[in-house]
DNA sequence: GCCGTTTTCGGCCCGACTGTTTTCAGTCG
């Protein structure tokens, strides 16, 4: 059992990055930045992929970066770091995050005005020691301020469900504008992430009507501020939440290149740029064209600027340079699930306990508003007292009750379920013979955060009647981090015939993505999940769809996907392992 | 510091915007 020190290390090499821009080396900066950003993307410790060897068949970590990883896992530092830190002020590291502030200005300030402190330089911007410096000026101090305040603000981004809300309502908008040709949202937006920074949306017109869009853009009553305007886009801080807008505009000729190449990531940009380049062409965001003749080959459309590269389209939320450029270029994209390939939602709460809605009013809501063949009442066990979770006797009255809405309703709609608790030992707070007779068994914990999990989480796939871990990891985005769980239970679930499920709640997309991308290749059954408490959480489902696709879940690799019948017999299946009553 | 079907040396994605200039450097995405 381990604390992953992946996130430390990845700190450590993205700090030198920063260094090395403040000692102009950008190479070399650029070396460590990409270090960083891989090894915070490793599904694994990285102390694993030491153990194995595998450390040296990484793309992007070189023999002295894997020297230094070496030095930080045997002594807890690593030499050539705290020398380099004795080259840059301190407060440096973070402030060249801010907006503004790049190594140039910091330098220039630092050597200049020997200032050394975030305190001392907010003081020299506001006294006019800095405007007076040769280059800089008034309003790059005052942009520098306001970059600084921005930062402060925002140091929390945004979920993707708000992001998403945000971004749905300005496009809405945007769409009344008869001369826009094509619209979306582009950026980690676009590609789904998790947590988002700014918006960005991407429009094309005819050049004509560039100057009318981008006035109506910067005039929207929901505009609280003109960061930036020009003929080919515009800068706004929205009065929600404060967030920066981008808004791009470009020719239709060019809407795929644009688009590919403002949705990013810019991993996976500069990968596919370094590849066109070795094939003699140049991708720009207008097109894609002869690196030699200039001739333009390409840019109408997404799928053109792939393929002429060689690639297949590659959607947007595997577009984080995590292997997927390979396996474009082999042809082998796999084709994702979709929110229409769901065919029920397996995880919600009624009055019975937390929720907000009796089972009835679910039930119709559903059946008016979603596609779905069933949908899974999942209330608490009796251990979660907070939620008033259900004992032996509730469980065999909800039973009762389940039956009497879906005799009404003409068919068994509403799967009965629990969300079973997994005690400190591992074991549940509710006997096998109670969940024996349910259609459906979510354990979770919900106890013990500070712990690594691993052995609970494993001793609950070994009960027979547990058809999925919910919210595996425990995690609450920007508030808790996940508890350490070991690669046993990708192995132990696949043993099992247990499912691992993707809690689609905004705070939790738990499992996370690079944990879904390692259980897909495991070959473990997923179940997405909104989780819900009240009528409106059901379509959460979306995000949860989305987090599945970054981690490259296919169709089948979701379990709600498939009819009731056949998700009974991957029940049965563990049953039978087990050698209970089917 | 990383990487290699032209290379173990010499490259490392590319262009717009801003503020400061009067042709450009720095920053950003």
């Amino acid at each position: 059992m381990y604390q992953n020190i992946n996130k430390e290390l990845a700190k450590i090499f993205n700090n030198m990055s920063h260094i090395y821009e403040f000692l102009d080396d950008k190479f070399r900066a650029l070396a460590y930045a990409r270090a960083a950003q891989i090894i915070e993307d490793l599904p694994d410790d990285i102390r694993n992929y030491v153990a194995t060897g595998k450390i040296n068949d990484i793309r992007g970590i070189g023999s002295h970066t894997v020297d230094k990883i070496l030095e930080y896992i045997k002594t807890g530092k690593i030499q050539k770091y705290e020398e380099l830190k004795k080259l840059i002020p301190e407060d440096f590291l973070d402030l060249m995050e801010v907006p503004g502030f790049g190594p140039k200005t910091l330098k220039r300030i630092y050597e200049e005005l020997g200032i050394n402190n975030k305190k001392d330089l907010i003081e020299a911007l506001k006294d006019g020691r800095v405007a007076k410096l040769k280059g800089f000026g008034e309003k790059k101090v005052q942009n520098m301020l306001k970059g600084l305040e921005l930062y402060e603000a925002s140091k929390n981004r945004l979920i993707l469900w708000e992001a998403l809300q945000i971004g749905e309502t300005l496009l809405a908008k945007l769409k009344q504008l008869k001369e826009i040709k094509n619209i979306e949202l582009a950026g980690s937006l676009r590609r789904r992430k998790e947590t988002i920074g700014d918006i960005d949306i991407l429009v094309s017109c005819d050049d004509k009507d560039r100057d009318k869009i981008i006035n109506y853009f910067v005039n929207l009553e929901d505009v609280k501020e003109v960061l930036a305007k020009g003929d080919t886009r515009a800068s706004v801080i929205i009065k929600e939440k404060d967030r920066e807008v981008d808004l791009r505009v470009l020719k239709p000729e060019e809407w795929g290149s644009g688009l590919q190449y403002f949705t990013g990531s810019k991993e996976h940009n500069v990968h596919f740029r370094e590849i066109a380049k070795q094939k003699g062409l140049k991708v720009s965001e207008y097109g894609v064209f002869d690196a030699k003749t200039e001739k333009r080959l390409a840019g109408a459309t997404e799928e053109e600027v792939y393929e002429i590269v060689g690639m297949q389209w590659i959607p947007p939320e595997m577009r984080e340079d995590r292997g997927e450029i390979e396996l474009a270029l082999k042809k082998n994209i796999p084709r994702l699930v979709e929110l229409e390939d769901i065919k029920g939602d397996l995880h919600c709460h009624s009055t019975w306990t937390d929720g907000f809605n009796k089972i009835e009013e679910i039930a119709k809501f559903l059946l008016e508003n979603y596609k779905y063949e069933y949908f899974a009442i999942t209330d608490h066990s009796k251990a979660v007292k907070v939620a008033h979770g259900l004992t032996e006797e509730d469980v065999l009255k909800q039973i009762e009750e389940i039956d009497k809405i879906n005799k009404k309703l003409g068919f068994e709609f509403i799967k009965k379920g629990i969300e079973v608790d997994i005690m400190l030992d591992g074991s549940l707070d509710l006997p096998d013979e109670i969940l024996a007779k349910l259609d459906w068994v979510v354990a979770s914990i919900h106890t013990h955060f500070n712990r690594d999990n691993t052995d609970r989480i494993i001793k609950a796939m070994e009960n027979p009647y547990v058809c999925v871990i919910g919210h595996p990891t425990g995690r609450t985005i920007g508030v808790r981090e996940g508890y350490p769980l070991s690669d046993e239970i990708f192995k132990v679930a696949k043993e099992t015939s247990t499912a691992l499920e993707i809690n689609a709640q905004p705070l939790r997309m738990d499992l996370p993505d690079m944990m879904i991308k390692k259980a897909v290749e495991y070959g473990v059954k997923l179940v997405i999940s909104t989780d819900s408490h009240s009528l409106g959480n059901f379509a959460y489902m979306k995000i949860g769809v989305a987090n599945a696709r970054r981690g490259w879940a296919k169709k089948e690799d979701i379990l709600n996907t498939y009819s009731w019948n056949e998700i009974k017999k991957f029940i049965q299946a563990k049953r039978k392992k087990f050698g209970v009553k089917v």
